[in-house]
DNA sequence: CTCTATGTTTAATT
DNA sequence: GAATTAAACATAGA
């Protein structure tokens, strides 16, 4: 279930879960999630380690622990901790368990479940190149609209795939991607440096109401098991809700990804010159 | 049986 | 080299 707001909840979930703890006992099972470590490694590094901090950027989890080493969690496309008793026996997509005791003494065990295991989970002694390449994290840090408007310079590539770059913006998947654009009423494989300033500035208001949106229902439901209600991921064929056009599916970057063609506008970059022809032309790569 | 899936990495191709 | 595409990973559900 992951995207920044899916992993914003999971991160307030293991916050109130494990935060101020004590490990008790952790294990793993999985030569996978755990990689490049051997699942071993998880008893041997944290038993009777303390939490002293729970984080989030973009899709990451980072528990922090008293002697400063840190386990990374991304949840993949199916990962998600939750709360067992402590004799419960490991479900089939149980991957790995992390059983804490709190100062008032309260014994509490969280579960990593993953069935398709795409997440991971990674012990260091410091912080991973995975979590300090990330960009920007929109609820963090915000969103600055110039860096944002910047990055988009720099490319051509569709503007959909420059929000789904997690080192252009952390924690953007296909989701809000989808949905952000559909709010900013611009076609996903618009290019990026095709852009003006105030189509950023739309996106930049369509990101904030996707997540805001998404964030929402997360908070009214139970954590890891909200009903979402999206706009248009997922309704290519079904009337826009805006204008009741059809919407269509293309495939961007791999992912699949639903849009409005009459509302959502495809920019264009300006047209170098005026006709003439012949000769001419090897450039146009001006922007460098 | 077929197709699709909220993510990321890596190999192959243009 | 840069950019784009496809495949791979593993499993569940329609």
């Amino acid at each position: 279930m992951p995207e920044l707001p899916d992993v914003e909840i999971a991160k307030r979930y293991l916050d109130e879960l494990l935060g101020g703890s004590t490990i008790t006992r952790a294990e793993s099972k999985d030569q996978r999630v755990l990689r490049p470590h051997p699942p071993s490694a998880l008893a041997r590094t944290l038993a009777g380690r303390t939490v002293r901090e729970v984080s989030r950027r973009g899709k990451w989890l980072r528990v922090v622990l008293d002697d400063g080493s840190r386990i990374f969690s991304h949840l993949g496309m199916t990962g998600w901790w939750e709360e067992r008793e402590v004799d419960q026996p490991a479900e089939r997509s149980e991957r790995a368990r992390i059983d804490v005791v709190s100062p008032e003494g309260r014994a509490r065990s969280a579960r990593y479940l993953d069935s398709r295991r795409f997440g991971r989970l990674i012990l260091s002694q410091g912080d991973i190149a995975e979590w300090t390449a990330l960009g920007p994290d929109p609820l963090a840090d915000g969103i600055d609209m110039a860096a944002l408007a910047a990055a988009f310079t720099r490319t051509r590539r569709a503007v959909k795939e420059s929000l789904m770059d997690q080192s252009v913006l952390a924690g953007i998947g296909n989701i809000l991607a989808t949905e952000a654009l559909w709010h900013a009423k611009i076609d996903p494989r618009s290019p990026s440096n095709a852009l003006s300033r105030s189509d950023v500035a739309a996106i930049v208001r369509g990101l904030r109401t996707a997540i805001r949106r998404e964030l929402k229902t997360r908070e009214a439901s139970e954590p890891g098991h909200a009903h979402d209600i999206f706009s248009v991921y997922g309704r290519a064929g079904e009337p826009c809700p805006r204008d009741g056009s059809t919407l269509v599916r293309v495939v961007i970057a791999g992912r699949t990804t639903a849009f409005c063609k009459h509302c959502q506008v495809r920019k264009r970059r300006a047209k170098p010159r005026a006709s003439r022809s012949r000769a001419a032309s090897p450039e146009r790569l001006a922007s460098r």
